[in-house]
DNA sequence: CGTCTTTGACCTGCGC
DNA sequence: GCGCAGGTCAAAGACG
């Protein structure tokens, strides 16, 4: 069963949801006769209103994050498909695929699903496309990209990401796949530090830019001791991380953190990679995941869990009851200053 | 004055 | 070889 509760910090509200219940009910009555009726009602329709559009927001969120993930996974069985054709036919010269897809980007896809490390041995030398090919293999293994959703202000039109680091810019291109221009960056530590990061917006939401990371930074973290994790963005930053594109997936806000573990049912941290690696046969072990998740009941079955989990999860519901309550105390307290 | 950003030009890889 | 598209360079300008 796929845990989507949402740890909101308000155990004493678990704990005591009934007495919670009766006690904002009891609230309301008490504060009747200093709060009319009507702006008491007003209030709850702004905030349920607000509640409603991010829930929106966060359904959102989760549609980008499952088709990141189904893009991904596609590939992975694309590309084992293609390793076990190689190796049973090693004379066979690595077939093009049909798009017009650069080498990079191909690179990109392959190490963001680091499945890389968990290739057999076997390998024939004997082809200039065979040892091309593990040539490619290397650099991937080498530089380990990975790609980042952040959620920006709509208003917001810069490419600038805040992650901690300091990054340079050194150019802009418009590519053709996208509208919106995309930015290049070095780390500020360069050239002792390798690490680039591409910057644009998504297409289908202009407000979330995707950040591409090619390498690892040989130096710490600039703001290790504010930052409690270096790939997500300062707290008090406006942008949101949605999470990198592995499909086990954090979502985080300025305040509670949201794991999605979509590779199975049952509730676990582990990630998938961290799971093939750990598994004798990998290989085998990543395939029945993707099977798992591939099939349309799931998804479904997915989407029904979050949502029936939203609305029936007690924490949930006393959180939103005390977010309202804790809203009207602090309109009364202010209106009783004033 | 040093650092950073902008932006057009150039380089490189890939498909045809 | 040519054209296209992504990636990089470097000169010029902005800014503190």
């Amino acid at each position: 069963m796929v845990n989507t509760s949402l740890d909101l910090n308000i155990r004493p509200f678990r704990v005591l949801d009934d007495a919670l219940k009766q006690e904002v009910q009891s609230s309301f009555i008490d504060l009747g006769p200093k709060t009319p009726v009507k702006e008491e009602t007003s209030a709850l329709v702004e905030e349920l209103n607000r509640v409603s559009a991010e829930n929106k927001k966060l359904t959102e969120m989760l549609t980008v994050l499952c088709e990141n993930y189904n893009a991904l996974r596609n590939q992975v069985m694309e590309y084992m498909s293609k390793v076990n054709a190689q190796q049973s036919q090693p004379d066979q010269p690595e077939s093009s695929s049909g798009s017009r897809k650069r080498k990079s980007d191909s690179n990109v896809e392959n190490n963001n699903v680091n499945i890389n490390n968990n290739l057999g041995p076997s390998e024939s030398s004997s082809s200039d496309e065979a040892g091309s090919f593990k040539k490619q293999r290397e650099e991937q293994v080498k530089s380990k990209i990975s790609r980042v959703y952040f959620r920006t202000e709509p208003s917001d039109t810069s490419l600038i990401v805040k992650d901690g680091y300091q990054w340079r810019k050194y150019g802009q291109k418009v590519t053709r796949d996208n509208p919106s221009p995309r930015a290049y960056f070095k780390c500020s530590f360069a050239p002792s530090c390798p690490v680039k990061k591409k910057v644009q917006r998504s297409v289908e939401d202009q407000s979330i830019l995707v950040a591409t990371y090619d390498g690892e930074h040989n130096h710490p973290h600039p703001n290790s001791k504010v930052e409690t994790s270096s790939s997500s963005p300062p707290s008090n930053n406006k942008s949101v991380a949605l999470g990198s594109v592995p499909c086990s997936t954090s979502v985080t806000f300025s305040g509670p953190t949201i794991t999605l573990d979509l590779t199975k049912p049952s509730t676990s941290a582990k990630r998938p990679q961290e799971e093939a690696r750990a598994a004798p046969s990998p290989i085998p072990a990543a395939a029945a995941a993707a099977q798992r998740v591939n099939s349309p009941e799931f998804q479904s079955f997915l989407v029904e869990q979050m949502a029936s989990s939203l609305t029936k999860d007690p924490s949930f519901k006393a959180a939103l009851a005390a977010a309202i309550s804790g809203k009207i105390l602090q309109g009364n307290l202010a209106d009783s200053k004033w």
